[in-house]
DNA sequence: ACTTCGATGCTCT
DNA sequence: GAGCATCGAAGTA
């Protein structure tokens, strides 16, 4: 029986942390007590020291603090009016995350439908902001609270994803650091979202 | 107070 | 695949 990550487990290299929350299971529970989940099938990491994309390192003091806060805690980075969900990592202090940003519904698909209703059931949350939308989460109520609280929680997977059933490739809709393959996909998953990476493993290698 | 700019999503061609 | 709505954060004044 797979425990529930606890906080701890952020105070790592967010790459590393990332790539393992691949398979994984994130868990929403609803005021109401309805179970509402789904299969963790794209990732991405950002760390602020070394990583020309975060614009929460050198550029943005206070998103920076945001994500400095302690380890293993909720957050929302907002972009273009949208809220994403991120965990962050390392020590507090220093700005780091992972970014949920595809997950594959498992259960309580009929709510996340009411939380968000859409023609095509694969675009129900494949996308940062669509499965944030999905599980009904509310950034001004869940921000700060810890990665293992009941209202949201993950399971790492059951059996590691073995490498050859992953892909790894640049970022998705950023501009700077996009040579960094910081991005982790469940290879052949329908569920991650239909943006086209800008760039493949082989040609970042190959550059 | 005003301007710019996204770690996006939606709605059309 | 192009265009636009969106809104909080940051920079400027």
């Amino acid at each position: 029986m797979t425990e529930v990550l606890l906080p701890a487990h952020f105070n790592a290299d967010p790459v590393r942390i990332a790539r393992g929350l691949l398979g994984g299971t994130l868990i929403r529970v609803t005021p109401e007590g309805d179970r509402l989940t789904g299969r963790i099938v794209e990732v991405e990491a950002y760390d602020c020291p070394r990583d020309p994309a975060c614009t929460a390192g050198r550029f943005h003091a206070a998103r920076s603090a945001d994500m400095a806060t302690a380890p293993g805690r909720w957050l929302f980075w907002t972009a273009y009016g949208h809220p994403l969900l991120q965990v962050a990592c390392r020590p507090e202090g220093v700005a780091a995350s992972v970014l949920i940003r595809a997950i594959e519904p498992l259960e309580g698909v009929g709510h996340m439908l009411t939380n968000r209703p859409v023609t095509r059931e694969r675009d129900l949350t494949n996308g940062p902001a669509k499965l944030v939308y999905a599980l009904g989460l509310v950034p001004a109520l869940m921000a700060g609270t810890a990665v293992d609280s009941p209202a949201l929680h993950m399971l790492p997977p059951q059996w590691p994803v073995p490498d050859g059933a992953v892909d790894v490739t640049a970022r998705i809709g950023i501009r700077e650091g996009r040579t960094l393959p910081w991005r982790f996909v469940l290879r052949g998953s329908p569920w991650v979202s239909p943006a086209t990476p800008s760039m493949e493993l082989h040609s970042i290698l190959a550059t």
